[in-house]
DNA sequence: AATGAATGAGCGTTCATTCAT
DNA sequence: TATGAATGAACGCTCATTCAT
């Protein structure tokens, strides 16, 4: 028994590297251009032994996908849990923010591989992304009822969150950063802030 | 002259099918999925003829995302101007969705290949890319001078609808399709049209 | 037209290069230890270039196949046609000899590669083991009717000399030449041919 | 002694095991499309525990080659001794007709890749098939000296027959079982029979 | 002795690019 | 100028063999 323990650990430790390694490259050079050569060299692994681990190197995007969604989902409950507040839209977009910096990789390997993978989608993303919507319209509703937010309705004040979430994705894009806004993510998103802010709060 | 000025002309109509081609496939496919073969087979041309007038196949994408650009650019004025009442965020929204969906190829071609080609950014995005921040900013101070909008840094603001307008492109993406949001996209856009409103305008 | 002759011949040259390595090395290592690499330096042209004249390793493998039983259908006719004295056993038997040696690769190709692609049997091997039986019935026939065999069913015997001569190939083989047999074929044969012609003719 | 007897045991029934899955995998899919891990399957023993057994993947099919050669051998025995009479040439082809298909994966393998494996035959084959032809020998010249066959040359007669009998294992091939013949292979087999007799006994 | 995870050379195939026509 | 056949490096993946357990 604890052999067999020792020899699981010992294995979900390589796919641990391999889906780190993927993970990585992906989001750098995209799912096209990552040879499972370099995906092997990266892992510190036989070009041979992904495959042990993995049936080929799609089901390797499909677990990085997973993993993904599972993280961004986690990251967003742990933001609103953190911020209770529903009057701290600045301190929920700074987290936010600081998710989109964190996860950088996750975010480009879970966005931008998508269309091209529509299949990976159905299993995995839709059950997540359904479960961001139910957290976000929790925390949304929570904030109508205590007389906070404009009575609106929850579910697509949740969605319009998600797709500013996601917009805010792109601040890990050269399109963005290479601009001349050094560090201007935080000016954007605490102005932002103050827009959701104001458009949202009930004005007494 | 006359003749050099046909086979120039002859030359346009060419790269304007490959081009127009290569948007669409790369948008469907991806850059790397998409072959020179497809690309010669749908624009009706040799494979050896693509590369008389591109200098690679990477040439071509920079050409596309450069026209690109141009188009969105323009989408953006357009709907400006087309909706100068600064009171209609409904109406300005709508137009994007619109946009969105009209040149959804164009959009899945600029934002979603940018990340892995950085080199291509700069030159051409930059420029458009400010260019759009000009407008937008030019389009809200506009707003604010009026006494239409409250007085935030028209700069700031702009910068938050651009983010909000790329977020709007994931609306063509199987991640956000492939939910039980049925044309929720509406709904969505129109309650994204009421926040903002809401905190953008100056409640008198 | 002369240029697209032209283009053709040069094409066909090509596929003929292919076809002739392939018949070599498949005979003598086999399909499945044959490379294409291998295959391509044999052929003198690129390994891609395989490619454009064969839709696969296998498609090759089915193309000289069929070459090869028109090839083996051909020496059967012909060796009929020269040995048309129906009491000439030893001759025929001597051609089919003759065969076997000429024939060597395309014989070991077509006869060996057969049990592990039956799908590549199908649509050729019978047409032209059909054709074999047909000529080989008619021969007989012909000898009984002229009164010069036995009045066998000519189909049965047409299958017996097939199964013959297919066991001939045999001699092609380093299970019987390694023997101590130098040259026995031509006793075998000639024994064979006894043995047959008295076996078939009509004692008087 | 007793233990390492056992271990001996132990190891030859991992031995048998193995040869008999490797005989049946080589003749049905073929030496090369075998895979060691298909083997070891089959053999209900860990990949790594072939290569304890034997050298390599090739020692297998030496093995399997050997052990097929000497029950070849055995059966050839075993048939001319319930056939002794010599006059019962159908008997003898029937015989041979029913170990064709009794050990059709065995003559697949023993047949098949020899061609490819020339190493191979030399050590076994040659002192087999010698064998063979010596009883075959020894059978036709109790024959002639019986008076039974005509006065041939027995050793002659001999690779007569060796030829026939391998030509006979084309039965149970994809080639012959395709066509339009079905069971014809009893009907080739006795006109067989029919024309050796002819052939061979003496017309009194 | 038996295991099966790890290995990496080598496979069949693709495709951006070149160049003779 | 336009063509498309030829190229060959590089790809994802397989599998006989090794070796730590």
């Amino acid at each position: 028994m604890l052999l067999s323990q020792l020899k699981l650990t010992s294995d979900q430790k390589i796919e641990h590297r391999i889906l780190t390694a993927a993970e990585h490259l992906f989001a750098v050079q995209g799912y096209e251009r990552t040879t499972t050569k370099q995906l092997a060299e990266l892992s510190k692994v036989a070009e041979g032994t992904l495959f042990r681990h993995f049936e080929s190197k799609k089901t390797i995007l499909a677990a990085v996908m997973s993993r993904g969604w599972d993280a961004l989902l986690d990251d967003l409950i742990e933001t609103l849990c953190e911020v209770s507040d529903c009057q701290d839209m600045v301190g929920l977009l700074r987290h936010r923010l600081q998710d989109v910096h964190r996860h950088a990789d996750l975010i480009k390997v879970c966005l931008l591989q998508t269309p091209f993978h529509p299949e990976l989608c159905e299993a995995i993303q839709q059950k997540r992304l359904k479960q961001m919507l139910d957290v976000l319209e929790a925390y949304i509703q929570t904030g109508i009822d205590r007389g906070c937010y404009r009575p609106l309705k929850a579910a697509n004040v949740a969605q319009v969150l998600l797709v500013i979430f996601l917009g805010m994705s792109w601040f890990d894009n050269p399109l963005l950063n290479a601009q001349d806004i050094p560090q201007a993510e935080i000016q954007i998103s605490e102005t932002l802030a103050d827009i959701l802010m104001n458009g949202l709060l009930l004005h007494s």
